[in-house]
DNA sequence: TGGGTGACTAAGT
DNA sequence: CACTTAGCCACCC
């Protein structure tokens, strides 16, 4: 039920497309997703084509936001209500277990 | 065709 | 809980 045709980088964008407000998947979810295990390779992606894409939607595994970019996806995830969390630093990051979200 | 880079991950300290 | 090391795959020139 796969394209072969369609290229790694339409599949990672599409699945990014995917992902609901208020939810998040981290990189390795997305290329599991596709059928891959090139966590890098999306965000390789990401950064050249995420600009299209809800990229702040997508986070690291360990919540973490894409980095570098934690201060405008603050932005984005306070207006999503996205479950965070903070740590002592004043630290943010999604909170995966209650953010995390599949395509069904 | 091959080499270097990176919006990563898991495991160890 | 936070930082460091090694392993990975895909992208760009």
């Amino acid at each position: 039920m796969s394209e072969p045709n369609e290229d790694f980088v339409s599949r990672v964008l599409a699945v990014v497309e995917e992902i609901p407000a208020g939810r998040v998947m981290s990189y390795g979810d997305v290329a599991a997703a596709i059928g891959s295990r090139a966590a890098r390779g999306v965000g390789q992606v990401m950064a050249y084509y995420g600009g299209d894409v809800p990229w702040w939607r997508v986070v690291r595994a360990s919540g973490h936001p894409a980095q570098n970019h934690e201060s405008r996806a603050l932005e984005y995830y306070r207006a999503e209500s996205t479950p965070l969390t903070w740590s002592a630093s004043g630290v943010f990051r999604v909170d995966l277990p209650r953010a995390r979200w599949s395509p069904t």
